[in-house]
DNA sequence: ATTCCTGCAAATACTTTGCATCCTT
DNA sequence: AAGGATGCAAAGTATTTGCAGGAAT
């Protein structure tokens, strides 16, 4: 994705297509794993303020182009929404390292607790991740 | 579970049975949603330290006494692991009421994830939740 | 031109660390 | 008695708020 690709998405958003959040769009494109804030702030505090870094993350969060991701022990990471259709995260317990894996099971299990909930009728969002040792860490 | 079985809970853990931890146990079998720790020092200020709090839910957590979950923009959350046969969340992204709701079909899941990687070879523990509007703010 | 965004300064809130003392075992 | 646990003080991080100036539409 270049950046006219990203600006069209900023836009289609009902966001301005500023050099920040096109910067900030751009590392998360070349991110594998999800980024907590912090490493974002971490990596463009050259170029661009502490604060409008978490400015930008909340306002592309809540226009759907970034996603939250809460792993244990962990502050919130953040990754794009449409990288990957539906992917979910495995971690190593012990060195940290985060995958992806993709399973759609989880959408019968949702249908089912909408059938079963009485308090529900619609979901939206989930999340699933897995807690794991990695092979090189279980040796 | 009254202190007395809260006590041996903790010594079985390796944990000394002190008066903050079984008040600390005892505050979340009260409550029907996992805890932030803020919430809990609020809760506990006039009598236990803040710190105390802190060292505690690390020490309790490890101990696998209590369970870490991590809810969409929200801080970190507490809960006895033991309370229900291994339940997960459904959050109201409005009020954000949290429910419970059990599934076991993400067993199934983790079976087939540990069967493609190649690089995760034991899974022990995971995180399901679901996000949406519960009927009263769906109105 | 208008409205949205950003940067800076500063305030708040959250979490960790060190050490002396207390309490459980 | 010994070692773990707590409380207090203080430091270290993370996050939010207000406002003036700047950039995108």
């Amino acid at each position: 994705m270049n950046d006219q690709e990203i600006q069209r998405i900023l836009r289609a958003a009902g966001l301005r297509a500023t050099k920040p959040r096109i910067a900030l769009v751009s590392l998360f494109q070349k991110s594998p794993a999800p980024l907590p804030v912090t490493e974002i702030v971490e990596t463009m505090k050259d170029t661009i303020d502490m604060v409008t870094v978490y400015r930008m993350i909340e306002a592309l969060t809540k226009a759907g182009i970034l996603r939250e991701v809460n792993l244990h022990g962990d502050k919130a990471r953040f990754e794009l929404t449409d990288t990957k259709h539906d992917h979910h995260h495995i971690v190593c317990t012990n060195c940290k390292r985060i995958e992806d894996f993709t399973d759609d099971a989880h959408e019968k299990i949702e249908q089912r607790v909408l059938t079963h909930s009485k308090d529900f009728s619609s979901i939206t969002d989930h999340s699933f991740d897995l807690y794991g040792l990695c092979n090189a860490c279980a040796r």
